[in-house]
RNA sequence: GGGCGAUUAGCUCAGUUGGUUAGAGCGCCACGUUUACACCGUGGAUGUCGGGGGUUCGAGUCCCUCAUCGCCCACCA
C-alpha cells in the first residue's frame, strides 16, 4: 500500500494529479485488481481493445476511445461482473511499412530494396516494438484498466495461428481463392491497395481528343474514328474502341435524363442544363449520323489500327460508350481502366498490361518500355501530334485517385490477387445484426453496415508487402497431384487447388510451413504477399481469446459484450469481425457496438497525423490530469455530435498560448507570438529542432473538467478535515436532518441517473448527472449546510456519518470515469473513516477500484423533501439578488418577511437556520400573513412573495430600476397570456389542465404586476 | 448522384413524449477573500433556436423545402 500523505491539514488547496496518478497506477497493478481469470460462478464482461496501430503515438481520438471503454470495465468490474479488458496492438500492415520505408528514405536514402525483405522485416519490429512500447504507456497514464498479462500483437504467435487457421479452413471450403483482378496499384509501395486506402483528389489535367485510323475504309465512310482521354500513355494497351450500340436512343435518353433536372433545377442551375441541352441537340445534327455508321461498322467487325503501335484492334459495340460523351467514342483498355475491364469481359477482348510492378511501362509497350508514366505520356502525345492524329486538347480538373499510404497516384493494374468469396459470410454478418444478435449504438450506424455487406463484394485479401502474415500457399509448378498425395498421404493439414490459368498447385498448409522439398523431386515456392491487415484484426475477438483452441478464455469471455470504436471503420473492421467470428467460432464477437463521436479540430476537420493537427494525450494528461482528460471527453460523448476541439500550442518560455492555425499546425518550430521565442512541435525532427524546449497542444475545452477534480478536491479536503473523532455506526432515519434527507434522496436519484445512462452508453448524461450534483448540491448546499452541524457535539456524529457516506458515495460514482482521483481521496477516507455507511457501516473496500457500484436505493427516495428544497433554493437565490442589487455587504444581516400558503410557509419556516447560515438572512414571518417592513426590496417567487427589511439600507434608484424592468417584463407577458387566452380555438381545443393552468398562471401574474406597481407608487410617494 | 448527421448566447455544447418567461461551461460585467476551493463564491447582461413554408389551440422539438458545413458510399473515357 503506497503510503499517501500526512498530516492531512498539509493537503494542498489546489489538486496535483501527478502524484496519485503514479502511485494508484502501481498499486492497481500491484494488486492484480486488473487481471481477470475465467470463473464459473461470476458473470463476465468483457471488452476487446480495437488495437491501435504501432505506426505512431495514441492521438485524442485514441483518448476517447479508451476513456470510454476504462469507464464501462471499471464500472462494470464495481457491478460485480469479472470483467476483462483485453489490450493489445495491431501490426497495420502496409501503414507501418510504408512509415519505416519513408524514414529508411529520409534518413538513408534507401529502398527496401536495398535491405532485403529479412532486414527491413526486422527494422519493422524495432518500429513496433518502440511504438508499442509508447502507445501501452500511453494507455497505463490514461489510468487504463486492461489486462496486461493478456496483451496480444496481430502479429504475434496466438494470432498467427489463428490466421492460419483460419486462411487454411477458408482455404479448404474454396472461399479462398486466387484470381486476376484489377486492383488499386500503389506504384511507389508496389502494392494493391484497397477501396478503402484511396482517396480522391482533383489536379489539373487535360483531355486529349485522337483519332484513330480506319483501315481499309470503305468509300463515304470515317477514315478516322476520334476517341477522348485524359491518360494518353495508356492507349498503348488499347484492345478495342467502343461506340454506343444505339446511339441515338442514348441520346434520348440522356436528353430526357436532362430535361428532368430542368424541372427540378434552383434558377441558378438552369442555364448550365439549358445549354448542355441544347449540346445535346446540336450533336444529333453533328456527332450522330457519325456514331450511326460508326455502329454499323464495329457490327460488321471492322478494325481501326492503333497509332504507334501499329496494333489492329477492333471496333466493338458497347453500352459503355456514351454518345453525349467526348466525341462518342471510347478507347477501351482493359488492363489499366476498372470500366474497360469490365467491358473487355463483355466483348471478350484480351488485356494487355502496360506496367510493370514500379509504374515504368514493360515490354508491351514497345519502343516506350521503361520510361516511367509520366515521360511516357509526354512521348504518346508528342508522337501522335507528329504523325498529325492530335486533334484538340482541352485542359481540363481531374479526380485523381491517390493511395492512403503514400499519396502517390494510384494505377488500376491487373494482378493476381486472393480472394475471399463474401456471399455468405456476408450473408451472415447480416444476420446478425438485422435479427438483433448484434445491437449497435446509436442505431442509425446498422444501415451503413448493411448497406455495405449487402453488396458482398469479395475481399481482396493478398498485399505485396514484407509486413505481416505471409499468405500460407505454396505453388507447385512440376508436380502432379499423384506428387502431392504422396507427400502429403495422412496429413490433414494440407489442402491444395488447382490453378489452371498458370498451370500449377496451389498447396495450403495449416500450422507448419512447408519445406521447399516437401515434394520429394519439386520444387515449392512460397506465396511471396501478406494478408490485408483487417485480416488479422478481423479475428481479434477469438483470436486473443486463444482460438483456435478451445480455451476456458473462450468459452467463458466469447462473445465479448461490447465493441467500442469509432464510424470509419464499421465496414473494414466490425462487419469483418462478426463474419468471421460467425465462421470460426459459431457465434458473434460482441453483443454490443457503440459507435462514438470522432474528434474534430477547431476547422472541423478530423485529427490526423497527416494533417498535423493530431493533440498527444500525454500533452493533455501533463497539464490538466488524466482523470480531467477522461472526464472531459466523456462529457463530450453525446449521441449526435462530433467533438469539436480547438486547440493552442502553449509556448514553454511564457506559458502564454497560442492558437493553433492551419499554417503553425505542420510547422517543426513555431515563434511565439507573445514573446518571440522558438519552441519545436511534434514535428521536430532535425536536431536544432528537437534542441528547443517542446510546446504543448492543449485545449481550453479540458478546464471545466480540471477545476471540476479540484473541486471535488476541496470537498473531500474539507470533509477528511472535519472527520475528528468519527466513529461509524448505524443512523436511523429519525436522526437525519433535513439537508441528510434531501442529500441521500438526490443522491439515490443520481446513482439512478448515472447508472441507466452507462448501461445506455449515454456518457455525457452520465457525467452531466455526476458534474451538477456534487457541484450544485453537494458542495454548494449539503457542504455548506451540515457546516452548523458540525460545530454541534450534539449532532456531530450524525453530520459526520452522512457526510463521510455520501462522499464515499459519489466517489465510487465518479471512480469510472476519474480513477486516480476517487482513489486518493478513497484512500485518504480511509484514515479517517475506515467503516462508513448509514443502515449497517461496514469497513470500506481497500481500494475504490473493487468496491461495490452503489445502488440507487429507492427507500431514500423523498419527493416531499425534494420539493421543499427547491422552495428553498429558491428563496434564498431571492434573498441573494436582493442583496446584490441593494449593494448590501455580505456581513451586514438583512431581515425578511415571506408570504405564502399556509402549506409553503409550514415547509420553509423550519429551514430558517439555514437562511441565516446561508444568506446571513433572518426570518421575521412567514404565511399568508406575513406582512412587507415599512421600506423593502421586494421579489416574486413561485408561491412566495418575499420582502426584505431595507430600514436603514434602501438604495432607491437600484430598487426603483429594478421595479420598472420588473413591471415591464410583468406586462408584457400579461399581454401575451391574455392574448393566448383570447384565442378561442386554444380555449376549446387545448386540453383542460393546460387551459386553467394559463389562467392561474395569469392571475398570479397580475397579482404580481399589482405589488410591483404599488412598490413604485409607494417609491414615487 | 445516393445516404447519414449537424446548424440553439461571442465560443463549445445540452435541450426527454410538442405545453408557462429556451439552459450549461467558458468568455463578458458588477460585487466579494463569508474558515474546503480565486482552478472559488454571489448576482447580472447576452438568443429572429440557419432561411422559408406547413401541421397544430400551441413548434427549438413534427412534416416539406432551401442554404451552409461535416462524414460515408458510388461514379467521373
Amino acid at each position: 500500500m503506497p503510503t499517501i500523505p500526512t498530516p492531512l491539514a498539509d493537503l494542498p488547496t489546489q489538486y496535483h494529479h501527478a502524484a496519485p496518478q503514479q502511485r494508484w497506477y502501481a498499486f492497481w497493478e500491484e494488486q492484480g485488481y486488473f487481471h481477470s481469470e475465467p470463473d464459473p460462478n461470476r458473470k463476465p464482461y468483457s471488452i476487446v481493445i480495437p488495437p491501435p496501430n504501432v505506426t505512431g503515438a495514441l492521438h485524442l481520438g485514441h483518448a476517447l476511445n479508451n476513456s470510454l471503454q476504462d469507464i464501462l470495465i471499471r464500472f462494470k468490474r464495481m457491478q460485480g461482473f469479472n470483467a476483462l479488458w483485453m489490450p493489445g496492438t495491431d501490426h497495420a500492415g502496409i501503414a507501418t511499412q510504408a512509415v519505416v520505408e519513408r524514414r529508411l528514405l529520409e534518413e538513408e536514402k534507401k529502398s527496401r530494396h536495398d535491405l532485403g525483405r529479412q532486414k527491413l522485416v526486422e527494422r519493422i519490429w524495432d518500429w513496433k516494438n518502440e511504438y508499442e512500447q509508447r502507445i501501452l504507456s500511453q494507455l497505463k497514464r490514461m489510468g487504463c484498466s486492461c489486462d496486461w498479462q493478456r496483451t496480444r500483437f496481430t502479429l504475434d504467435a496466438v494470432c498467427a495461428k489463428a490466421v492460419r487457421r483460419t486462411f487454411f479452413g477458408l482455404f479448404k471450403e474454396k472461399l479462398i481463392y486466387r484470381g486476376k483482378r484489377l486492383v488499386n496499384w500503389d506504384t511507389f509501395l508496389q502494392t494493391a491497395v484497397s477501396d478503402d486506402e484511396v482517396y480522391h483528389e482533383a489536379v489539373a489535367g487535360h483531355f486529349w481528343h485522337i483519332n484513330y485510323p480506319v483501315i481499309d475504309p470503305r468509300p463515304g465512310e470515317p477514315t478516322l474514328v476520334t476517341i477522348a482521354t485524359t491518360r494518353p500513355e495508356t492507349m498503348l494497351g488499347d484492345t478495342a474502341v467502343a461506340v454506343h450500340p444505339n446511339p441515338a436512343a442514348a441520346l434520348d435518353k440522356a436528353e430526357d435524363e436532362l430535361r428532368r433536372k430542368l424541372a427540378e433545377a434552383a434558377d441558378k442551375d438552369r442555364p448550365e442544363i439549358e445549354r448542355q441541352l441544347a449540346a445535346l441537340t446540336d450533336r444529333r445534327a453533328t456527332v450522330l449520323p457519325t456514331l450511326n455508321r460508326l455502329r454499323d461498322m464495329a457490327r460488321d467487325g471492322r478494325m481501326l489500327r492503333l497509332p504507334l503501335l501499329n496494333r489492329e484492334i477492333p471496333l466493338v459495340a458497347d453500352e459503355w460508350a456514351k454518345p453525349e460523351m467526348g466525341s462518342g467514342c471510347v478507347k477501351i483498355t482493359p488492363a489499366h481502366d476498372a470500366n474497360d475491364y469490365d467491358v473487355g469481359r463483355r466483348q471478350n477482348l484480351p488485356a494487355i498490361n502496360i506496367l510493370n510492378p514500379d509504374g515504368t511501362l514493360n515490354a508491351n509497350a514497345g519502343p516506350y518500355q521503361g520510361l516511367t508514366i509520366r515521360k511516357a505520356r509526354e512521348r504518346v502525345v508528342a508522337d501522335i501530334e507528329s504523325q498529325g492524329l492530335l486533334v484538340e486538347v482541352e485542359d481540363r480538373e481531374i479526380d485523381l485517385a491517390h493511395s492512403d499510404r503514400s499519396k502517390t497516384p494510384i494505377e488500376p493494374y491487373l494482378a493476381d490477387q486472393w480472394f475471399v468469396k463474401m456471399d455468405h459470410l456476408a450473408q451472415s454478418a447480416m444476420d446478425a445484426v438485422a435479427d438483433g444478435r448484434v445491437k449497435i449504438f446509436p442505431p442509425r450506424y446498422a444501415q451503413g453496415y448493411l448497406d455495405w455487406l449487402g453488396e458482398k463484394r469479395d475481399w481482396p485479401v493478398s498485399r505485396q508487402l514484407w509486413w505481416g502474415h505471409r499468405i500460407p500457399v505454396w505453388y507447385a509448378a512440376t508436380a502432379t497431384e499423384a506428387d502431392l498425395q504422396a507427400a502429403f498421404t495422412g496429413r490433414n493439414d494440407v489442402v491444395w487447388q488447382r490453378d489452371e490459368e498458370n498451370d500449377r498447385w496451389l498447396i495450403c498448409a495449416q500450422e507448419v510451413d512447408l519445406a521447399e522439398d516437401a515434394v520429394p523431386g519439386h520444387k515449392l515456392i512460397r506465396d511471396d504477399d501478406v494478408l490485408d491487415t483487417w485480416f488479422s484484426s478481423a479475428l481479434w475477438p477469438h483470436s486473443t481469446l486463444g482460438w483456435p483452441e478451445q480455451t476456458r478464455e473462450l468459452k467463458y469471455y466469447y462473445p465479448t459484450s461490447a465493441l467500442i470504436t469509432s464510424r470509419d471503420i464499421i465496414t473494414l473492421w466490425v462487419a469483418r469481425m462478426v463474419l468471421t467470428g460467425l465462421h470460426n467460432v459459431g457465434d458473434v464477437p460482441f453483443r454490443e457496438v457503440f459507435i462514438h463521436p470522432k474528434i474534430l479540430d477547431g476547422y472541423g476537420e478530423t485529427m490526423s497525423k497527416s494533417k498535423g493537427n493530431g493533440v498527444d494525450p500525454i500533452d493533455v494528461m501533463d497539464k490538466f490530469g488524466a482523470d480531467a482528460m477522461r472526464f472531459a471527453l466523456a462529457y463530450l460523448t453525446t449521441e449526435t455530435q462530433d467533438v469539436r476541439m480547438p486547440v493552442e500550442y502553449e509556448c514553454p518560455h511564457c506559458g502564454k498560448l497560442i492558437e493553433q492555425t492551419k499554417k503553425n499546425r505542420v510547422l517543426p518550430r513555431v515563434k511565439c507570438t507573445h514573446c518571440g521565442q522558438d519552441f519545436s512541435t511534434q514535428w521536430a525532427g532535425k536536431p536544432e529542432d528537437t534542441a528547443l524546449p517542446r510546446g504543448a497542444v492543449v485545449s481550453e475545452r479540458f478546464e471545466l473538467a480540471r477545476n471540476f477534480c479540484n473541486k471535488l478536491w476541496n470537498a473531500a479536503r474539507f470533509t477528511l478535515s472535519k472527520l475528528d473523532g468519527y466513529s461509524a455506526g448505524p443512523v436511523a432515519d429519525t436522526a437525519l436532518a433535513v439537508e441528510d434527507r434531501w442529500v441521500l434522496s438526490r443522491l439515490a436519484t443520481v446513482t439512478g441517473q448515472v447508472t441507466e445512462a452507462l448501461e445506455g452508453y449515454r456518457f455525457a448524461d452520465a457525467m452531466r448527472a455526476l458534474y451538477e450534483f456534487s457541484w450544485d448540491e453537494f458542495c454548494s448546499f449539503y457542504v455548506e449546510m451540515v457546516k452548523g452541524r458540525l460545530q454541534d457535539p450534539a449532532q456531530r456524529a450524525t453530520a459526520q456519518r452522512v457526510l463521510a457516506h455520501t462522499l464515499d458515495v459519489l466517489v465510487r460514482l465518479l471512480h469510472p470515469a476519474m480513477p486516480f482521483l476517487t482513489e486518493e481521496i478513497w484512500q485518504l477516507l480511509q484514515t479517517v473513516a475506515p467503516a462508513r455507511g448509514l443502515d449497517s457501516p461496514a469497513a470500506a473496500a481497500e481500494s475504490v477500484m473493487i468496491a461495490a457500484w452503489p445502488p440507487a436505493d429507492a427507500r431514500r427516495r423523498d419527493a416531499e423533501i425534494e420539493a421543499r428544497f427547491a422552495s428553498f433554493q429558491e428563496v434564498l437565490r431571492g434573498l441573494r439578488e436582493i442583496r446584490a442589487r441593494q449593494n448590501i455587504a455580505q456581513k451586514t444581516p438583512i431581515r425578511f418577511a415571506a408570504r405564502s400558503s399556509v402549506a409553503a410557509a409550514a415547509a420553509l419556516a423550519p429551514m430558517s437556520p439555514y437562511f441565516e447560515l446561508l444568506a446571513g438572512a433572518q426570518a421575521v414571518a412567514w404565511g399568508p400573513e406575513a406582512a412587507p417592513p415599512e421600506t423593502h426590496a421586494h421579489v416574486s417567487l413561485k408561491g412566495v412573495e418575499l420582502y426584505v427589511d431595507l430600514e436603514g439600507l434602501i438604495d432607491v434608484k437600484a430598487e426603483r430600476a429594478r421595479l420598472e424592468k420588473e413591471r415591464e417584463r410583468l406586462g408584457q407577458a400579461i399581454s401575451a397570456k391574455e392574448k393566448k387566452l383570447a384565442n378561442a380555438s386554444f380555449v376549446e381545443r387545448a386540453p383542460a389542465e393546460v387551459v386553467a393552468k394559463e389562467r392561474a398562471s395569469l392571475a398570479e401574474l397580475a397579482g404580481l404586476l399589482t405589488t410591483v406597481e404599488a412598490a413604485l407608487a409607494k417609491m414615487a410617494g
